[in-house]
DNA sequence: AAAACCATCAGT
DNA sequence: CTGATGGTTTTC
C-alpha cells in the first residue's frame, strides 16, 4: 500500500474556525473534511479529458444495478476506454467491472478513482451492453448475471497472442444469385433473400421443408447478408448443428469467413475467436446458445435454428432464452432476423400473427412430393393393450418401409429413450420396480446386467415386487440398445448402428444400415435416409407437460426430415393423435396455431406473461406482498414444490407462486418484478427465485 | 464488507 | 446546542 499520509496541517486551524461560524456549519464541516479527502486522493491526477468513468460493477446485488462514477487518473487517460475490463474500489472491496461510457464531469461529489484497467481490450461493445440491459430488464433479472452469460471470461495469453487477420466479403452479386437460386422454391424465399441483399431489418420465420439441405440454406443465406457488408449472428442448438452449419459456410464462403463458438472449445480458442469477431476481423458467427451475444460489427442478420429446442433455454440465471434474446437484438440493431426450423414453436407462430415476421415456407404441393409420413397403427388388440408388445413388435407396415428402405441406403429409427431397458415393472401386475434402499425407479443398462436403481446403483439381482411378489420383470419402457439389439435380430446382415447419450455420430454414409438413435441424436445421412421409423410416440406423449405435444412434434419432423426426397417416414402409434395427424400432414404451423389458441383460452404463454416466484414459504409471501402490478394481473398459488430429488441437508419446503398478465400488460409486469426485486435486495429479505416464461410449469 | 448517514440523547 | 453513540442505509 502507499507510505502514511504526512500530517494534515489544515484540519486542527479549520476546525476552531468553524466552529465560530453560522449554524448548520456540521455539514461543511464534513464538506470540507470531505474536500480533504477529496485533495488527498487528488495524488492521481484526473485524465486531463472526460476525467469520469461510467462503470457497471460485478456485484450480483439488484439494487446496485447501475452504472457508477469513477475518475480516471490520467495514466489510464487513454485506455479506460469504453468496453474494457477494470477493477474498481466498490463498498470497500475491489471489484470487477466494465467501463460504458467516459464523461466530463459526474453528478455525485467525490468520486473514487479506478484502480486499474485490467486490460485494455474493449471487450463489452455498446450493443451488447444496451441489449444486456434490455434482457436484464425482461427477465427482471441482474445486468450483471446477464454479462457474465455475454462476455467470456479473459484469457490473457491469447488476447497478447498475433490477431486473426481481417477478410473481406465476397462479391455481392454472385452470393445473392446463389441464395435467390436456392431459396426460391420457398414462398417469399427469394424476395427474402434480395431484401437481405438490400441490406434491409427483413424478419422471417421459415418453415423448413423435411429432405432439405438447411445448413446450407441457412449459409447462403448468411452470405447474402455479409456480401451486403453486414455482420451475421447464427444460433444452433447443439454442437452436431454448429458443426454442419460450419461446413456449409466454409462451402458458401470458404475458409477464414467466419468463426464457431462453442461451448465445448477450450477457454483459449473461445476467446480467440470471441476476440476475431470483437475486432471486427470475422464478421460471420454460428455457435450454441452464448453465442447470441457475440459483438459481431454492423450485425444485419440474426438467425435461430430450431428455436423450440430447450438447448435454447439458458439454464444460468436470469434464464434468457436464445429466441427473445434474438428478438431484441434484432429489434435493437436493425438487423434482419430468421427463425427456422422443421417444426414451429408456438412462440414463432406468435410472431407471424403479430406481424413481426413474415411466413416462409414451401407450398404445399412441392411440400407433399418432399415426404410422404404414414401411421403405423394398433392394428390387432393385444398391440392396444399392452406398450411392451407395440415397442417389441414392429407393426408389419413399419417393418416393410425398414426392409424397402434398406434395399437402398440407411433407414433411421428413433426411438424415445436411452439404455436398454430404461424402466422396468413387475411382470404380473404391473406395479413400477423400485429400490429397495431409495424407492428409485430400476432400470437395466444392458442384457447381461442386473436390474440396479436409476438414482443410487444399488444393484438388484434378487428383486422380488413389493405388491404381489413375484419374480419375473418386464421392460415397458425400452431403450435405443435394446431396440437396436431386437432390430439386428429382426434384419441380419444388416450394420446396426446407435447414437445416443455421450455417444452421438454426426453423420452415417450412404450405404444399406440401420440407425437407431434417441431424439436429438440423430445423424444426418449422405444424402438422406432411405426411410424413417418413429418409434413408440406413445412414450413422447405420456409426459404431463405443457408442451408435451410441441415437443413431440418438434422431435418426430427433426427425425423425419433427414429422410431423402421422396423417402417413407412411419410413425408407430394412434392414428386418431392429433400430433401425428399434424405429422402425417406436415402441418406444423396449423399444429402451432391450434396449441397457441388452447394456450390462449388457457391464459398461459405466449398469451400472457407469467412469471414463477420460488422461496421459502414467508419470503414468497413478503414478496408479493411488495409486488405491485396494476390489474389485470392474477396471483396463483403459491402453492409447495416437490422437492428435488437431490441429496444432502434437508432442504427448507419451497412454494412456488405464478403472477400472470396479459400480454399488454407485460411491461408493466416486468417494472413491477424488477422493483420488488430491488427492494427485497436493498432491504436484505430471503431470497427468492423469480422466473419470466418458464419453459415449463 | 466498509463507509456514510442519521436519529437520538446525555451532558452541557 | 454539541459531540458521542449506535443502528440503518448506501455503496460513485
Amino acid at each position: 500500500m502507499t507510505t502514511p499520509e504526512p500530517p494534515e496541517p489544515e484540519q486542527p486551524s479549520l476546525l476552531p474556525e468553524l466552529r465560530g461560524a453560522v449554524r448548520g456549519a456540521v455539514r461543511e464541516a464534513r464538506a470540507e473534511t470531505a474536500a480533504a479527502t477529496a485533495k488527498r486522493r487528488k495524488e492521481v491526477e484526473p485524465a486531463e479529458v472526460d476525467p469520469v468513468a461510467e462503470v457497471l460493477v460485478d456485484v450480483p446485488l439488484a439494487h446496485l444495478d447501475r452504472p457508477f462514477d469513477y475518475l480516471v487518473p490520467a495514466a489510464m487517460a487513454d485506455t479506460a476506454r469504453p468496453g474494457v475490463r477494470v477493477k474498481v474500489r466498490f463498498a470497500g472491496q475491489d471489484v470487477d467491472g466494465f467501463v460504458v461510457a467516459r464523461r466530463a464531469a459526474s453528478d455525485h461529489p467525490r468520486l473514487q478513482p479506478l484502480r486499474r484497467v485490467v486490460s485494455a481490450e474493449p471487450v463489452l461493445h455498446a450493443d451488447v451492453a444496451e441489449l444486456s440491459a434490455r434482457v436484464a430488464r425482461r427477465y427482471a433479472g441482474a445486468r450483471a448475471d446477464v454479462l457474465r452469460l455475454a462476455v467470456p471470461p479473459r484469457h490473457a495469453t491469447t488476447e497478447k497472442a498475433a490477431p486473426v487477420a481481417a477478410t473481406t466479403p465476397p462479391a455481392a452479386a454472385g452470393v445473392r444469385a446463389a441464395a435467390v437460386e436456392a431459396w426460391g422454391e420457398h414462398e417469399h424465399g427469394a424476395a427474402f433473400c434480395e431484401h437481405l441483399a438490400g441490406g434491409e431489418a427483413v424478419r422471417a420465420v421459415w418453415s423448413a421443408p423435411p429432405a432439405t439441405d438447411w445448413p446450407r440454406l441457412v449459409a447462403l443465406a448468411a452470405a447474402t447478408a455479409y456480401a451486403a457488408g453486414r455482420g451475421v449472428l447464427v444460433c444452433v442448438p447443439d454442437g452436431k448443428d454448429v458443426d454442419r452449419v460450419d461446413a456449409a459456410l466454409t462451402a458458401v464462403l470458404g475458409q477464414g469467413h467466419h468463426v464457431s463458438l462453442r461451448a465445448d472449445a477450450g477457454p483459449a480458442a473461445r476467446y480467440r475467436d470471441f476476440l476475431a469477431v470483437s475486432r471486427g476481423a470475422r464478421r460471420v458467427v454460428v455457435g450454441t446458445r452464448g453465442a447470441i451475444w457475440a459483438p459481431v460489427h454492423d450485425l444485419g442478420l440474426v438467425v435461430v435454428w430450431d428455436d423450440g429446442d430447450d438447448l435454447h433455454a439458458e439454464p444460468r440465471a436470469p434464464y434468457p432464452h436464445v429466441r427473445e434474446v434474438a428478438v431484441l437484438r434484432a429489434e435493437q440493431s436493425g438487423a434482419a432476423a430468421l427463425l427456422g426450423g422443421h417444426a414451429c414453436s408456438v412462440e414463432a407462430r406468435q410472431l407471424l400473427a403479430q406481424g413481426w415476421a413474415q411466413p416462409v415456407a414451401l407450398p404445399r404441393a412441392v411440400l407433399r412430393e418432399r415426404v410422404r409420413v404414414r401411421v403405423a397403427g394398433a392394428t390387432d388388440r393385444e398391440l392396444e393393450r399392452d406398450p411392451y408388445a407395440r415397442t417389441t413388435r414392429l407393426p408389419t407396415a413399419a417393418r416393410d418401409a425398414l426392409r424397402a428402405g434398406l434395399a437402398t441406403g440407411p433407414v433411421l429409427v428413433q426411438t424415445p429413450r436411452s439404455g436398454y431397458a430404461a424402466s422396468l415393472a413387475c411382470e404380473r401386475c404391473r406395479t413400477p420396480a423400485r429400490c429397495t434402499r431409495c424407492t428409485g425407479p430400476l432400470q437395466q443398462r444392458a442384457a447381461t446386467e442386473p436390474p440396479a436403481c436409476r438414482w443410487c446403483g444399488t444393484a438388484a439381482p434378487q428383486w422380488a415386487c413389493g405388491t404381489c411378489g413375484h419374480r419375473g420383470l418386464r421392460a415397458p419402457v425400452l431403450g435405443e440398445t435394446r431396440t437396436a439389439e431386437e432390430l439386428g435380430r429382426a434384419f441380419p446382415a444388416v450394420p446396426v448402428r446407435t447414437s445416443a447419450g455421450d455417444r452421438v455420430l454426426a453423420t452415417v454414409p450412404a450405404t444399406p444400415a440401420l440407425v437407431v438413435a434417441t431424439p436429438g441424436a440423430e445423424p444426418a445421412a449422405e444424402g438422406g435416409y432411405a426411410a424413417v421409423a418413429l418409434l413408440d410416440t406413445w412414450l413422447a406423449l405420456a409426459r404431463v407437460d405443457l408442451r408435451t405435444g410441441e415437443e413431440a412434434l418438434r422431435r418426430w419432423m427433426n427425425a423425419a426430415a433427414l429422410v431423402r426426397p421422396g423417402g417413407e417416414v412411419v410413425a408407430v402409434g394412434d392414428p386418431a393423435e392429433p400430433v401425428l395427424q399434424a405429422l402425417v400432414r406436415w402441418d406444423p404451423a396449423g399444429y402451432a396455431d391450434r396449441e397457441a389458441a388452447d394456450r390462449v383460452s388457457a391464459r398461459l404463454p405466449p398469451g400472457t406473461r407469467l412469471a414463477s416466484v420460488t422461496g421459502e414459504p414467508d419470503a414468497v409471501e413478503v414478496f408479493l406482498q411488495h409486488l405491485r402490478v396494476p390489474p389485470p394481473v392474477e396471483v396463483l398459488g403459491p402453492v409447495p414444490v416437490p422437492a428435488a430429488p437431490r441429496g444432502g441437508p434437508v432442504e427448507e419446503p419451497e412454494v412456488r407462486a405464478v403472477v400472470r398478465v396479459p400480454l399488454a400488460a407485460s411491461r408493466a409486469l416486468e417494472d413491477a418484478l424488477g422493483v420488488a426485486v430491488r427492494e427485497r435486495s436493498a432491504r436484505k429479505l430471503a431470497a427468492v427465485r423469480v422466473q419470466v416464461d418458464p419453459p415449463s410449469l
